[in-house]
DNA sequence: GGGGGTGAGTCTGATTTCTGGACTCACCAT
DNA sequence: ATGGTGAGTCCAGAAATCAGACTCACCCCC
């Protein structure tokens, strides 16, 4: 017998999360500032169902949280949680990523990341060699 | 009309090819060193057919490298193009992300991402503010 | 009061994808 | 001859995704 078991590993657990379609798109709405359902489906592109399955996902794993900023015609929006805005780097690598290696397609790469006013950049940085 | 169209970003696009479910999995095992396609579905625990599908896609895109080791009993490794190995950065976030907000489930993290013989630490690091 | 619009979904039925398991083929080792 | 490995493919069923229509509760405007 030459199993091994699957890895169990803290990007397997983060995939099951995020890893769906749509889902860190979603997220890249509520970044951009766009928090309601209607206009995410809009930006996002995703059907109105699957959107609807992601942000219920997203809120129940604590990244969004749901705010009723209306009640009788029930209206609300999605904010990040603490964990939300921890994903930032995640959103900012893919996207670099995908500035360097996918640009030529369809013009260059339109979103800018912004916050606290100015850019952020991701970068490795090694903890013995610097 | 309200039509925006859906934002053209290179996050989505990026996902168009990473995102789908088991393939950052297969990134991880190349980068882990395991480059056969038998280890992989022992390690990720992906379908067979799934992860043959998501190596070919990986392959077209860029990402993976298909090098044959042996002829005959045609046997082949995966191999991370530059392109491939620039997803490092994703692949670290998303697991620090995981390390940080899904470590209690089942233990603490397990793996130990590694490489120039030290560790690497995603950061963000602010243009202006440093 | 009627017509139109918005927001946040839900419902539907068709299509696509994923899944687990069995199967193949070409070897090598005992 | 029997068993194992590597790299898939094939299959049929289950699950997810899709586009588009529909709902419900309002608001605005004439």
């Amino acid at each position: 017998m030459t199993s091994a078991e699957p890895r169990v590993c803290s990007i397997a657990r983060t995939l099951d999360i995020v890893g769906e379609k749509w889902a860190l798109l979603a997220i890249r709405e509520v970044f951009l500032g766009d928090r309601r359902f209607d206009e995410m489906v809009r930006r996002t592109g995703a059907p109105r169902d699957t959107l609807a399955a992601r942000l219920r996902t997203l809120v129940a794993a604590g990244i969004l949280e749901k705010r009723q900023y209306s009640e009788h015609p029930a209206r609300s929006e999605y904010h990040l949680t603490e964990a939300g805005r921890d994903l930032y780097p995640v959103i900012a690598t893919l996207m670099r990523w995908g500035d360097k290696y996918l640009a030529g397609d369809d013009g260059p790469p339109l979103v800018l990341e912004h916050r606290c006013g100015h850019q952020l950049v991701a970068q490795l940085t090694c903890q013995a060699c610097g």
